[in-house]
DNA sequence: CAGTATCCAGTCAGATACTG
DNA sequence: CAGTATCTGACTGGATACTG
């Protein structure tokens, strides 16, 4: 998403609720926090997600330097992802987002 | 947006960020955290945006609970919208969040 | 003033198949 | 294993005009 200089001015933290925010980058942010993951490791995690679109996210989150990618030469290839030290000082704010939500989501979230 | 019971496991997080990211929501919470505000006040302070999103955007807000719409009778017709006590709770993240991001996203966003 | 009603274009997630 | 390529339908945001 492209920001101007109107939402910069309002309101910073919207540019880094775009970044975080996004059909499944919370949980990847969420399963990196453990630690380094493979690619196939994460994806297996969050199984319902196409390659393509994990993919996506993954990009998204490295561009935004949250996420850094790691290639390990060889055959078969490996490649790693982990949290920048950005993406680590975001953990505890995303910890009190998940609290204040579950304080109030309660009965107000639909479950499929 | 609908959420599974595999978001909620994993991350109540997502939940919350779905609750208030999209592309206005952020800057008309920043908006009302100052006050109660009405519809054209409101509009006014974010002039790209047509009603209807500016509608929709509400309603996103107030179907999550975090802003409160009243009527007032009367004619010409005066509808204010304030954050509830949810929104309000919310407000202390979203300032560490915009300290995050302060101190994170410079040189990394464009500007248009 | 505070909305609805239409219509449109662009983006996004997803399925599927293929590759170095 | 870790991707790319292609195609698709659905959803979102937006422009414009109209209304109680």
């Amino acid at each position: 998403m492209r920001h101007t200089y109107h939402d910069i001015e309002c309101c910073a933290a919207k540019v880094a609720l775009d970044q975080i925010s996004g059909k499944w980058k919370p949980i990847i942010l969420f399963h990196l926090s453990s630690g380094p993951m493979r690619f196939t490791e994460l994806w297996r995690e969050i199984p319902r997600v196409s390659k393509k679109v994990m993919l996506e996210q993954l990009r998204q989150l490295e561009a935004a330097t949250l996420v850094e990618r790691t290639v390990h030469n060889g055959f078969p290839p490996e490649v790693t992802y982990h949290l920048s030290s950005k993406g680590r000082e975001l953990a505890p704010i995303l910890q009190q987002l998940e609290q204040w939500a579950l304080t109030h989501i309660e009965g107000v979230v639909q479950i499929s």
